[in-house]
DNA sequence: ACAAAAGTGTTTTTAATACACCCATGA
DNA sequence: TCATGGGTGTATTAAAAACACTTTTGT
């Protein structure tokens, strides 16, 4: 991949569940492989971003390096959330052939850090992504992918489910204007359920996590909504230690 | 350590952070490591309870195994948490010379998969421990520990503490049956604070996941208390599926 | 009879839910 | 003037928190 050549790690590599939001669809960015089928004959399928580690690089670093990569994006919301380790992860034969194709070694057995990124699409470097033939692909139609990436997306996305209730990370994947409403579109999209649109800004205002902007929406067919944006300070200072027990 | 041959992977290691509750502490189980120190004598510190992945093995078959051999039991609570992979996790020497009296090989990169278990004192093999030199060491009074095995510790308390609020899991730490101030202390001391009783009962009561045996405790200088033991499946039928975000 | 921990009920406060109409804008 | 989505308030219900005394046992 690399013009320079890298010493790689070959038993470890980072994977990264990158999301976005875009249309009112939660969204993953998909890297397009090219591989030889069976019969030899060129194909393509997709992949998650992902790269073996350097030999001395750290974990988080190989995850903040695939991620830049991708999207030009630096300080980016980046969570480790498994590792995926099955002997079996690389038994298909097009898997174990790109591997030699792409390293230049019989690779047969790689552990696999797992990471969620959470990012702005509208900020993130388009060229970059075209350039790795990389596109967001609405998390509800994942094409068919190599490894055991379908599997890493499915419990990427429930650990952001989890995060999403618990944690102010919503933000992390709206622009840094953002509406009420489009707020609230998110969590439904990503939680996969709805909220009474009352109900939801007096939860989020009275967290006051957020602040209202004196900008308004322009060029809309409605009443313009205010902007807001998140407030890190507001929010540590507001939040409340809570110690109680749900199940 | 064993004395039949085994190919391991020295690239990737399990450690298990193993939790245990006895007289109002909490517990984890440490393991005394013998290694020559800087003058060439020989000493003792500890670590924790893991080794090297099998070539072949899963992740999870490496941890149960770990914990077999060390407390003999199995069916246990055992939950992956992170991955610890700084390339100076093995940066002083003793670690290093360890390594290389116990495998022989000149090891200076290891990734390891870290897991919590959750286990009953009472019902763990005192036997296996011992021929481990394993012990249970209060999790505030920790000695040094080899490698990171500090850090992992402590992000391992982090996350039982989440996982206890959220799931039924305290169980795992008690024997089966258990009064309700057993638990109420269980809580109190994992988590690090006090909770009133009568509301304690009553959340734990309404949950619906614990049930009242007719066995009192027996021999006690005041009014003994009911035992109560887990009802899993009462859980799941009770549990409501709850999205409300909390932040 | 005393000490020690078990067990219990009610009130207050806070958070969650359910629900319907008017407002500002562009077309 | 109409269609569209933004923005607001209140009443009800449910959950959490605060709080103090009686009971049963062993010594």
């Amino acid at each position: 991949m690399n013009a320079t050549p890298r010493t790689i790690n070959p038993h470890i590599s980072v994977d990264c569940v990158i999301f976005g939001f875009s249309t009112n669809r939660l969204r993953v960015l998909l890297i397009e492989r090219e591989y030889l089928d069976e019969n030899g004959v060129r194909a393509t399928d997709h992949k998650l971003p992902g790269d073996f580690m350097d030999i001395d690089e750290d974990l988080d670093s190989a995850a903040t390096r695939t991620l830049e990569e991708l999207t030009g994006l630096r300080n980016i919301y980046l969570q480790q959330f498994a590792v995926f380790g099955q002997p079996d992860r690389i038994s298909r034969l097009v898997d174990m052939q790109w591997l030699k194709e792409t390293t230049g070694m019989e690779i047969r057995r790689v552990v696999t850090s797992a990471y969620y990124a959470l990012i702005n699409i509208t900020e993130s470097n388009e060229e970059f992504a075209l350039k790795n033939r990389a596109s967001w692909m609405d998390i509800h139609r994942i094409p068919a992918l190599a490894f055991d990436h379908a599997a890493i997306i499915q419990t990427g996305l429930e650990h952001l489910q989890k995060a999403l209730q618990i944690e102010p990370i919503g933000f992390e994947l709206l622009p840094e204007k953002f509406t009420i409403r489009e707020l609230q579109s998110l969590y439904e999209v990503v939680l996969g359920s709805s909220f009474d649109n009352r109900n939801f800004r007096k939860k989020i205002l009275k967290s006051a996590c957020v602040v209202q902007l004196d900008e308004k929406q322009r060029g809309v067919a409605h009443k313009p909504a205010f902007y807001y944006r998140f407030d890190r300070n507001r929010y540590e200072a507001h939040k409340k230690e809570y110690i109680s027990f749900n199940f």
